[in-house]
DNA sequence: CGTTTCAATATGTATATACATAATCGCCAT
DNA sequence: ATGGCGATTATGTATATACATATTGAAACG
């Protein structure tokens, strides 16, 4: 035990974390192919020198990271790769933009309460009518405008947001931390500039733009829709993916 | 321990499991908020009436999907909601266009063994120059085309394309299954169609499209590269986020 | 020959226990 | 006051054990 243990504290952590990273490397580098039968938990048990309840923390971490796939009496199974799924982070406009190594400004240009209309409703997925903040902003990265987002917020969920002007602060990082939120979906799709938009983001109207919508949910119900496009030059969004946690 | 056991199987799980969603609909409800103690874990041992290790395990998952923080000695508390990721699904493009309803057709357009040129050296991360592939296909929802893939393969990493001409396969399926891949990166972003795109997709010179480039890599190996090219009207990417399962 | 039954097996979950580690609190001496 | 020091506390990891559960393979039976 002594000298596996040993090991894995200079591999950083522990050991059944060096358990997972030990079968996830062999997977990922191909020296394990899919279908490809792990060794047993009783196995790895033996080759590492501890209790099955460590192994079994590992395969279980590895299974549910859909690395594996375990079948009762049959044994651990490699998993075919399935999705190409990615994790995209989306973060605050001001992060973005200072990460650029710009100025960072916001402007509120309209602010409006109203009685939701059916196309709100369609917007939130909301059922019965009630109270919506209508909100219109710029993003700015230095002088040009970087993004321009318009969004609505559902009063019935958020009421405090009927007595802020958001003069000061961007209706996002007002929200977050404020309101938790459960659940989210993002639309991603390119369009043309429409005029509207186009003096927004002093571009050509028919300019080709990144749209990126979301739509959150707090415990089932709607906070918040928000619509943010930006000009194609200025936005990338970019997702990294492993199948596995280091 | 047999009542709330009781209570766990008609809950769907197992006891850490069902511990594991309480705290999570707690705290994505809002009942406990950002900053919130959540109970030590020898409280919780006494309200489930279960030993410790039960709850660890709930509570180490639940700080793995970063819902909280645990801090030693002084406890663990619900974590402000931090970064937007969002967990996002890059289908395979038959699947998506049959999602639709659609026909599916599949064309190679060209295809080129060369010496990686500086450009394709760049696209592909690779340092040193050697034998890449390179692919230019379309893919057709009915009778219209619904993308344009222009992709490197880095010979170095799979030999055996060499030898494929891709006329009846595309390559991202003939690539997935044959190569494990262990990351890669996708940027997205909104362009506006040059002559060939707007050739190739049917589509006005200047149209926005939606361009989703992604690279691959296989245990340090740059395997491939890939811009694929959507026409706006056509795709919306969709991505869906939950901060915890449930 | 087919079907039922049963034992063997691998995983799934939970327990009680032990010791390690990090952080905090309060006491004490300076 | 204040700076160090040890006791306390909550979490982190690992162990040995136990029983549940699903599935397979083989034996027993009609």
């Amino acid at each position: 035990m002594s000298m596996i243990e040993t090991a894995a504290v200079e591999g950083g952590g522990s050991l059944h974390q060096r358990i997972l990273s030990d079968i996830s490397e062999k997977i990922l580098s191909g020296a394990w192919a899919p279908g490809f039968r792990i060794p047993f938990e009783h196995e790895l048990t033996a080759e590492y020198n501890c209790s099955r309840m460590t192994v079994n923390k590992a395969l279980s971490q590895l299974a549910k990271a859909g690395l594996i796939e375990r079948r009762r009496r049959s044994g651990s199974f490699v998993r075919q790769p399935q999705s190409q799924a990615a994790v995209l982070e989306i973060h605050d406009i001001r992060i973005e933009v200072e990460a650029l190594g710009l100025a960072y400004r916001y402007e509120r240009v309209a602010r409006q309460k109203r009685r939701s209309s059916a196309e709100d409703r369609g917007l939130l997925e909301l059922d019965a009518a009630g109270q919506v903040l209508a909100l219109e902003c710029r993003h700015f990265a230095g002088k040009r405008p970087f993004a321009h987002e318009q969004r609505l917020i559902n009063l019935a969920a958020v009421a405090e947001a009927a007595e802020e002007e958001f003069l000061d602060i961007a209706p996002g990082p007002w929200l977050i931390g404020r309101v938790p939120w459960s659940e989210a979906e993002h639309r991603i799709r390119a369009v043309a500039a429409d005029r509207h938009i186009a003096e927004a983001l002093d571009i050509a109207t028919g300019a080709p733009c990144l749209v990126v919508e979301r739509r959150t949910w707090s415990a089932e119900y709607p906070v918040t829709q928000v619509r943010f496009t930006y000009a194609a030059e200025s936005h990338t969004l970019v997702a990294r993916f492993r199948p596995s946690q280091g």
